[in-house]
DNA sequence: GCCTACATATAGACAGCCTACATATAGACT
DNA sequence: AGTCTATATGTAGGCTGTCTATATGTAGGC
């Protein structure tokens, strides 16, 4: 997966694994992965700082909680992130319609 | 169409559009407008840097012609641009599974 | 003369994803 | 005890490609 590719979906994909319930940041790499089968494997460095985007923008509400001795910042939708990834759904068809339109030679 | 969803795809859009026939940039600009029914609105800072990017990559071949007094420089794919575009192509369908797969709640 | 469309190009700003590094706990294996 | 891997978070700095803004010039309509 082409890194340059990811920019501008990042939100989308941390919203959408945040969708159904709450999630720390190592869990939603995994989630990520796992979702997608493998094809997606997103470096700490790109998935910490982004969660601290999208909660200063106020999409995600974080939390410090511990299991064990484990530190763990669990991150869940606010009312806006749900807002925020409807948006993000409605964005990502026009996107792949915009550009399948172009890339499919049959359209 | 936000900016930052274009990264990575510029180079795809490109190749695909002068698939058929060489075209000039501004011809480029209108074709990718036209195909995806006025999605695709990509400035000239944007193409032309792009353009010859692809050009010092071997993937695009540049030529000047002259119109009346208008002066044109037309791209035609390479053997290499037609090749980095089924790359390309494949990249794209990859790329769109494995976003789909986490937006999508149905899969 | 002025405006719009056509046509190309560059400089500099900006944003965000990356690599690399730093830190720390838990558990398995030797 | 020491090492290794998995778990877990975080920052600094680099990179690169898209954008805005600007510059230049021709052609044609009004």
């Amino acid at each position: 997966m082409n890194a340059d590719a990811l920019r501008g979906h990042m939100d989308a994909l941390l919203l959408s694994v945040l969708e159904r319930e709450p999630l720390h940041g190592y869990a939603i790499i995994e989630a990520l992965r796992a979702r997608s089968g493998g094809a997606l494997d997103v470096p700490t460095g790109t998935v910490y700082p982004a969660l601290r985007r999208l909660e200063r923008a106020g999409l995600l509400a974080g939390e410090w909680a511990s299991d064990g001795g484990r530190k763990r910042r669990t991150y869940r939708l606010t009312d806006a992130g749900r807002e925020a990834l409807a948006g993000e759904r409605s964005a990502w068809r026009s996107f792949t319609t915009a550009i399948g339109s172009v890339l499919d030679p049959l359209r």
